[in-house]
DNA sequence: AGACTCAATGAAAGCGCTTTCATGATGGAG
DNA sequence: CTCCATCATGAAAGCGCTTTCATTGAGTCT
């Protein structure tokens, strides 16, 4: 079993060929510089050898390794994948790779991550939001790695971020709930701490409410972890408040179902008896019944831009453009009007 | 902008702790080997630069890179989400870094990002199912490189696979079906060319009915990819069929809660008027309504144990053991007993 | 025909690390 | 006291590639 058949090098390549390494090389990177026949032997030998070049070694020499890192804090909803599906589409069509790590929320993780993909020489990395500690991208700075953030954007905020602005598009949701006559409102948020989406969804309902006039002590808020279970024992707690809301927002479309499963095992008609909303506009979003009134992102559009845009930073060596998306208020049957 | 403050090399760590590289080297790999006043002022150099060592640098000279690959057909929806996250933590937990790329189902790319992932060095490979073309597993063998396949298990099949039997299940689901009174069936399969888990579980409601004496001829079969709004169109095409089924089997949870979503468009009441099924037990299949009748396979579980096998497999150089993991019937409301 | 340009190629250095191998120091055994 | 393990460390080779720099030969121009 450990009988190791040399994996082939380049310079097996270069003697199998005929010609020097330097060629071998330069027909694999710039076939350009290199005559038409030798081109066709050197393929040749890389066929018939099944040589593939060693990427490490390669990572020493040239400065560069096609390679794209991102982080995100999960990959167990369905938060982040359409947008990161379309942000690896999109760099494989530019000729780069994809390194994808998550860390469960955990900023410990993402900073210990970070420097693993400097180790491993991303060319480039892509981070959700922009709350982390100060000496992340400090290191990042330092190295000289040009990142771009996403899922979130502010235009006060001078690192380069493609997304959306959480707090106004919250915001935007409020008022169409108020709009809908509901006053007695409630909030199961998603776990703010170091979580500057979240933060500012909450804030988006807040200074919404502030502004209509209400007491925001009389506005119950639950913080939880964004996960279906958790969505559903919050609902539970607010159902159980002497004073029932007549609207429960939710921190995302993964609280939200949540909200919507347990009201439906408790016997509560949704939206008649109570109203939810969510944020994301994921497929999940689509699928429950009545379907969730949300916040559409557009995430693959969000994946592709922040790809290219990230490549660009890369190949340009210039200081990287934010960009504001669009984000869009979708009414369902989940949310009922009381004017 | 392109004022490149040099990346610290384990040289610097070394002049700056007034030791030699191979001490450092030491210091960072095997610490046992290095007394501990030495480790300490390494330890102290190491922070006051900012060191990270260089991948692939390291890669060259050592022969393992700590890095497991795992190749997905899709991180779209959340079919693989689940295993794939639980895999990773645990091969985080046992000090290795997860690189993951998925193809869109397109045998081609999965051939490349192969190769990639040698190139890279991945000291063992996580691959989905049984069917590939031969030339990948002989590249696999040729180059040493560990791998294991997962979501799959043919206990004919000597290839090392941690999964479960997706035809047997499905099989069992059809059992379920035809005893609560229904024989009038419909199909929506995934795509089954060079998909084996979808053709196995095709293949479980076939066989299963051939048993009952149901005449295949007559059994509407609908093949297309798994999506939602596929899930959805063939639901309908199967809705305008003269002879409509009272139970339409589908090949995964995706697919099915697109029919659902179809049938309450069309007015179709489930399970009232039609009743469907799903497979894998995905969050999906939980929230929708009512609640699909599914195979419930163990993501995390099968996650975890593909780590630890591949790990085992790298570290110990051992040929990999397959595992069947069990499959769970799971009977809600998205059908109804006729009998 | 001589001088020159340019395309194609090779020689060799060097990227940052790990790992033999060799060396010096230390200390216990005889 | 001398000898020999033993431990901590250093010197240096080498991993597989890219990239200057130099060289050659062929074509171009006058």
């Amino acid at each position: 079993m450990t009988s190791h058949q040399a994996v082939p090098t380049l310079d097996d390549v270069a003697k199998a060929a005929g010609v020097s390494p330097a060629t071998v090389s330069r027909s694999l990177n710039s076939p350009g510089l290199v005559s038409k026949s030798t081109l066709q032997r050197v393929k040749s030998a890389v066929d018939a050898l099944g040589y593939t070049p060693h990427f490490g070694a390669r990572s020493m020499s040239a400065k560069r390794t096609m390679t794209i890192g991102a982080i995100i804090p999960t990959m167990e909803n369905a938060i982040f994948a359409k947008g990161i599906q379309a942000f690896q589409e999109r760099l494989h069509s530019l000729g780069y790779t994809l390194l994808i790590s998550s860390n469960s929320y955990d900023p410990e993780i993402e900073a210990e991550q970070v420097r693993t993909l400097a180790s491993r020489g991303a060319d480039g990395i892509l981070l959700i939001g922009y709350w982390r500690e100060e000496k992340v991208y400090e290191f990042l700075k330092q190295r000289n790695i040009p990142f771009l953030l996403a899922w979130a954007f502010a235009a006060n905020n001078a690192l380069p971020a493609i997304g959306f602005d959480n707090r106004a598009s919250m915001y935007q949701l409020c008022d169409q709930v108020l709009a809908m006559g509901h006053r007695n409102i409630a909030v199961i948020s998603g776990t703010t701490e170091g979580n500057d989406r979240a933060t500012n969804r909450l804030k988006g309902i807040t200074e919404r409410l502030k502004v209509e006039g209400i007491d925001l002590a009389s506005v119950p808020i639950i913080e939880t972890p964004y996960d279906i279970d958790n969505g559903s024992d919050a609902f539970e707690r607010l159902m159980r408040l002497p004073d029932r809301p007549s609207v429960v927002m939710c921190g995302n479309d993964v609280l939200a179902v949540g909200a919507m499963q347990r009201a439906q095992e408790m016997g509560i008609k949704i939206p008649s008896d109570v109203s939810i909303t969510g944020f994301d506009g994921i497929e999940l979003a689509r699928v429950v019944t009545p379907k969730l009134t949300t916040v559409r992102v557009p995430h693959s559009e969000m994946g592709r831009l922040a790809a290219d845009e990230l490549v660009w930073m890369v190949e340009s060596g210039e200081v990287g453009r934010s960009q504001e998306l669009a984000s869009e208020i979708v009414v369902e049957k989940s949310i009922i009007s009381l004017a």
